[in-house]
DNA sequence: AAGACTTACAACCGCCCCGCG
DNA sequence: TCGCGGGGCGGTTGTAAGTCT
């Protein structure tokens, strides 16, 4: 049996104070992200590792944005939500400034309900209404002007990566409101190359904003 | 004015992955 | 090679704030 990550009955819980946050920033600026397990007591924090963790990635990181999403992020947020699912580090990694709890949350309580109302499920992106139409060849062409079919081929590129999401790869949906939900993903950007053993290995790095190009 | 209901989001929980000894 | 432990992730819960009746 795992032991717990800390003694729960000598940790606070709930929301944290000023003064908590203080120390927990005081320490990280003087020691940087350390050994999460070990930190609260270095600190002088009554908290789970865990919960200081949570904090400072959630809330207090200094280059963290606050505040409405933009439309364009709520736009990439859809887009990237059609392509990864609901893996929320992966679409928030995409949104600087983002963490993946907001955009979780977010989700959860505009996106999701906008979805519903325009009649489109959330989690596949079908109409809920009528009108679906699946097919199984579909061409890349007739994307001029106003959005009205989206395609999901480009859930191939990541088959391999995240799996089930991607078998919605021949669905069409036809009749979409206009949600500019063109799905295009860019090439990975080979940022560096690493030498293991005796095979070359190519890193590849997502730019956080290809995907709008 | 106050209680009920809804919304938004911070925080917690438990599982999984991966590095390290 | 394997087990352990730390960190990360996604789902869920708790609760404060806002809105409605």
């Amino acid at each position: 049996m795992r032991k717990p990550c800390c003694e729960k009955k000598e940790t606070n819980k709930g929301a944290w104070s000023k003064l908590e946050d203080q120390k927990l920033i005081d320490y990280i600026q003087k020691h940087g992200e350390g050994c999460w397990r070990s930190l609260p007591q270095a600190a002088g924090l009554l908290r789970c590792g865990k919960s200081c963790r949570l904090r400072w990635v959630n809330y207090l990181r200094p280059e963290l944005k606050r505040g409405n999403f933009a439309e364009d992020e709520e736009d990439l947020i859809i887009k990237l939500h059609a392509l990864l699912g609901n893996r929320w580090s992966l679409i928030a990694g995409r949104l600087p400034g983002r963490t993946d709890n907001e955009v979780k949350n977010y989700w959860n309580t505009h996106v999701k309900r906008k979805l519903l109302q325009m009649g489109i499920d959330p989690n596949n992106r079908r109409l809920v209404l009528s009108s679906v139409i699946t097919k199984t060849n579909m061409s890349n062409e007739s994307n001029s002007g106003a959005v009205d079919s989206v395609s999901y081929n480009n859930n191939q590129h990541l088959n391999s990566a995240c799996g089930s999401e991607a078998e919605e790869s021949n669905t069409v949906i036809s009749s979409l409101p206009d949600l500019n939900l063109d799905l295009t993903i860019a090439p990975p950007v080979i940022e560096e190359r690493q030498i293991i053993g005796s095979s070359q290995v190519e890193c590849a790095v997502y730019n956080p904003t290809s995907v709008l190009n």
